[in-house]
DNA sequence: TCCTCATGTATATACATGAGGATTA
DNA sequence: AATCCTCATGTATATACATGAGGG
């Protein structure tokens, strides 16, 4: 996967396309358009190994149709107009650096925090309430992504083919209702899934 | 100055304009077009100081102006069609941690490379000379600016009040031919302008 | 209502450009 | 005439906050 990764970005940008014209591309080749950023994380592989595989699919088949075109440049032509949408998205709020360092110690301490425990801090920061739960989520997220993808990459691909017994492998270790407030390195626990790849094809 | 850059920045944001909206805003309003880029460094004061004032000018028209529209929102709607042009630009290098590591030691050692020195750099880093010469460049940039907008505010304005006298005072520091190859730490130097802003207006 | 997951938009950072000026050849 | 520099500012890439579908 990590050769993988690096011979797509040779291809890329031997091939003169940025990261934005790759997603472009992929719309115009697959119709499923994607972003500059998703094509960075895939690069990068800051994707969960599910996520990898699955785009590893579309961008196998524009490794093929670039190299046997006479002007490559035309697949990331962007197909329609912009379309300017009525604003509807809140308003990003940037967190200063100060609130960023709490967090991240509110996280080390309990990466899962209660409603209450949420509306608590956001309080205490000053900070809408759905901030604070957003930026858990996200916080959880990429915990998840470097732990999975760039640590348990063997472990995960191991499981992956002995466990061919479902449900009884499921109670391990989600779900604790009485979550503890301070666990002492919880932060990030093995993907419930890892069974369920429809085709991996390493 | 910091205090204009946060009213403008809240005001943007209350206003609902993104950073490139603004930029836009500000092409629609006085012809001249700004990325979002610019706009980020300037909410960060991560311009000259030169640099900031002739931008506050434009913005000052831009804060007027919004607060007395109905609809803010039009004033950012692009002109024109993007204009897909062919592509001649220098595909963008990017330098790994490494790399990075050991220009930034050099750049300790020597903030100005000669010729030479640029070359046995590039060679030894396994780079275009070109690349390690324009980072060079790029990071006596950005030295200069974190000196001189950061820290050295007072001294200027300072500066640019006595510096009446011009013609015996650019001799001082720059353009030394023999240029010492590891000076003790002279990273930055002064601005040798600092006379001539045409109307700063703070 | 909260979570996860894939993925997006908005913002920040790194490399690049070009005009204008000085220096070296 | 070639080259390097500075300065304002751009494009390409990376990171932080946000969304929405699906599930309990």
């Amino acid at each position: 996967m990590r050769q993988f990764a690096r011979r797509l970005k040779q291809l890329r940008v031997t091939m003169g396309f940025t990261q934005s014209d790759l997603g472009i591309a992929l719309g115009n080749l697959s119709g499923k358009l994607f972003s500059q950023t998703t094509i960075c994380r895939f690069e990068a592989m800051q994707l969960s190994y599910r996520n990898m595989c699955d785009l590893k699919e579309v961008l196998e088949q524009w490794m093929v149709a670039v190299q046997m075109m006479d002007d490559p440049q035309d697949m990331c032509r962007p197909a329609e107009p912009p379309k300017v949408e009525v604003r509807t998205r809140k308003r990003r709020t940037n967190l200063d650096g100060a609130s960023r360092t709490t967090l991240e110690h509110y996280f080390v301490m309990c990466p899962r925090p209660s409603a209450n425990e949420i509306t608590n801090i956001a309080k205490r920061l000053n900070l809408q309430r759905d901030v604070v739960r957003i930026w858990f989520c996200n916080r959880r997220q990429k915990g998840r992504r470097e732990n999975t993808v760039v640590e348990d990459r063997f472990r995960m691909e191991q499981m992956h083919l002995e466990a061919a017994t479902p449900g009884s492998s499921s109670a391990l270790e989600q779900n604790d209702p009485s979550r503890p407030t301070i666990p002492n390195n919880p932060a990030l626990y093995v993907h419930p899934e890892a069974q369920s790849h429809p085709k991996p094809k390493m």
